[in-house]
DNA sequence: TGCCAGGCGGGGT
DNA sequence: ACCCCGCATGGC
């Protein structure tokens, strides 16, 4: 267990943005308590910073050669440099995401690495959000990386730890999804994909390069443009949303896709996830239901969610 | 019990 | 370009 020290402290000018939503929506409990969160800035090194609420933080490494360039990632990860205007200025006249946006303006994407963003992906894959995100749970207690910092904060497991011991995986509950995950890991340790040499191109090149991975299509590949790369021109679009779209839009399901980039142009993607949020990634059925009562934002009745997650999965 | 869920690839036409 | 099926698993 790597044992790390303090680097620095400080607070981000965190402008309009709401830390408490950035941190607390689509998280666990043990990276966020309510007060407090944990952010992955370097799975691999590693970097982890806390950060309260109000924007103070504290930064870990085990050494700390390059802190200015961790705070400016940790300022990219929760977004407060990110300007939003332009898919707010959409949303206020849109029927299905401008409750949302009204009330969770101050709220941002908070990014993961590429690696841990495919497994999210490839969680969701043909299952429920609750079933997606419990295995994502049981993969991140099962590897239990943990790093030595007063109270042994858990990680997520990097590649080289899921090629270790890929069976785990199927004990999380992965199922046939398993395969495709060790295929991730194998694709990122062998630097076949690459972060640093994706970031710099075009949305359609880095869907492209993710797909060659066997179990990674154009869904999976999208989110990671979303949640890894801020990218959100290319919309990850599952049959979930598809139907959604249709319905709200009233269009044809096979012409989803394009009414969405159509109307969300570069905030396309942003507006897939919203949707989930907005909608408590309810099952089909009942998001319908949702979309028809016009009950547009998060309901907090204590069931799943992603705004609820972080108190139930710790 | 059997069916479905926020995909995907492979095999058919 | 389609259509269709199977796929591990867990929830209902």
């Amino acid at each position: 267990m790597s044992s790390l020290v303090c680097c620095c402290r400080g607070c981000i000018d965190r402008g309009d943005v709401d830390l408490g939503l950035t941190l607390a929506i689509y998280n666990y409990g043990f990276w966020f308590n309510g007060e407090r969160g944990i952010v992955v800035v370097d799975e691999d090194k590693p970097v982890i910073a806390f950060i309260d609420v109000n924007g103070c933080y504290s930064i870990y490494a085990r050494e700390c050669s390059g802190c200015n360039t961790y705070v400016e990632r940790l300022e990219w990860i929760l977004g407060v440099r990110e300007d939003l205007s332009g898919f707010y200025r959409l949303a206020s006249s849109d029927p299905l995401l401008k409750m949302f946006s009204s009330r969770y303006r101050g709220w941002r994407p908070r990014s993961t690495s590429l690696w841990w963003s495919l497994v999210i992906g490839v969680c969701q894959q043909n299952a429920s959000f609750w079933q997606g995100w419990r295995m994502l749970y049981n993969i991140v207690k099962l590897y239990n990386r943990r790093v030595r910092v007063d109270d042994e904060p858990i990680l997520p497991p990097r590649p080289v730890d899921v090629l270790e011991n890929p069976h785990l995986l199927v004990t999380a509950g992965t199922g046939y999804r398993s395969d495709t995950i060790v295929r991730i890991a194998k694709a990122m340790e062998s630097g076949e994909v690459n972060y640093d040499r994706l970031a710099s191109r075009s949305s359609i090149e880095i869907e492209s390069v993710l797909k060659r991975i066997k179990g990674v299509g154009s869904y999976t590949a999208r989110l990671s443009l979303v949640l890894a790369f801020r990218k959100y021109d290319l919309p990850p679009i599952d049959r979930w949303l598809k139907k959604i779209i249709a319905v709200v839009y009233r269009v044809r399901e096979e012409d989803a896709e394009r009414t969405w980039i159509s109307r969300w142009g570069r905030w396309s993607g942003l507006a897939s996830l919203v949707t989930t949020i907005a909608l408590d990634a309810k099952p089909l059925r009942k998001a319908l239901e949702r979309i028809r009562s016009g009950k547009l934002v998060p309901i907090d009745n204590g069931s799943p969610s992603p705004t609820t997650l972080w108190r139930i999965l710790k």
